[in-house]
DNA sequence: AAAAAATATTGAACGCGTTCATTTTTTGAG
DNA sequence: CTCAAAAAATGAACGCGTTCAATATTTTTT
């Protein structure tokens, strides 16, 4: 049985991460104790730092399962065909931010944003920022779909013009977790108004 | 003598903020314990916080000190007459960028806005948030100056443009604070790249 | 000027994330 | 089965921001 140290091992991870996520929505990730995280598990402290780098680390692998899941459901979105570019854009859009508090409260997109700005050459970090940067890039992805399908104006520069979009996007999800009494459909309401003269300029004639 | 607890606490007060903003910049916000700064200042640690309600509050006058000055040159730059969009906006967001790293280094800031984002309920955070919107609204206001003078289309939302190009300008400037390697030079152009098309469609025929 | 009240200073102690020397468990060779 | 080497688990100890009860200083009262 030489499979028993993996197994276990598997099973300790599996555990950890359980144990982790549930306190975390629980009493919040600042209130979340390693110690507490560790007993609920049933390992010691020691333990759980041979499986997680930092308790930060926790976070990540949330992150990563929530922002994987929104990219593949905008894949599905930038393959249908669309009207107009504001249906389209607003669809996709609507997509992340409806998707974005399933797996992450706000305290927890707090704490992860903050870490990744906090110390940028960490692993996770730089996790973080690339899942922003596949996200960006979906945005430009569905501007050269509508390009190539007529809906969008052939002089665009759709790289530029995503870029800037998925900014504001992010920049006014920031706002989003930050304020505790904005709902989801105050956010997709001010990013709308704020796209729409951009929208309206880069739809084809 | 009922001054000397007056002028006593003024001094202290200049002595402490003239030790951190000392440490800060010569070993960096994290290094920079409390132990160092109080006994830089010829104070106990207790004191410290007598004066100050935590380390990162010492960050928020510098922070400060940091938009005022850039708010009153982006003043300046409105007031001026300007020969089209893009020149006008890029010389406000090119102040703003060039003025970012006076007061504060990369990690000063990273700290800084790690800190507004992880606890958005404190003090700190809600007075970066204050100067946040005041940049935001300086760019919403160059926008409108434009456009009473005839530079920028006269249907376009300028409140709406105004936030949205902003808010690039200041993801960008998180990029940028993130990244060690990037210099200012390099952050224009990308904003620039950026901005044009949208910049471009909004300028008066 | 002495006592009382108000205010300021202090540093030891606390909380919590993280580390590391020590101990325990598992593995595979003989 | 035995035992030495490898891997994993452990929890006490550390660092640093922050707090607070005790002490010291300044101001006000009489």
């Amino acid at each position: 049985m030489s499979g028993l140290r993996a197994q276990k091992k598997a099973d300790k991870n599996r555990r950890i991460l359980e144990a982790a996520t549930t306190l975390f929505r629980k009493v919040g990730y600042d209130s979340a104790r390693i110690e507490d995280i560790a007993e609920m598990a049933g390992v010691s402290v020691g333990t759980f730092y041979n499986y997680f780098k930092n308790k930060g680390d926790m976070l990540m692998a949330t992150v990563s399962m929530e922002v994987e899941e929104v990219l593949a459901a905008g894949d599905a979105i930038i393959a249908r065909e669309h009207e107009d570019v504001a249906t389209a854009l607003f669809e996709l859009i609507g997509k992340y931010y409806d998707h974005s508090l399933t797996y992450l409260s706000k305290e927890m997109w707090r704490t992860a944003m903050s870490l990744s700005i906090a110390q940028p050459e960490t692993p996770f970090s730089q996790r973080y920022t690339a899942l922003d940067h596949r996200l960006s890039k979906q945005v430009c992805d569905l501007f050269e779909a509508l390009q190539s399908r007529g809906v969008v104006r052939k002089d665009i520069d759709c790289t530029a013009t995503g870029e800037l979009v998925f900014n504001n996007v992010n920049m006014m999800f920031i706002e989003f977790v930050k304020d505790e009494d904005m709902d989801v459909d105050g956010l997709k309401q001010e990013v709308e108004r704020q796209s729409q003269p951009l929208v309206w300029m880069m739809s084809a004639a």
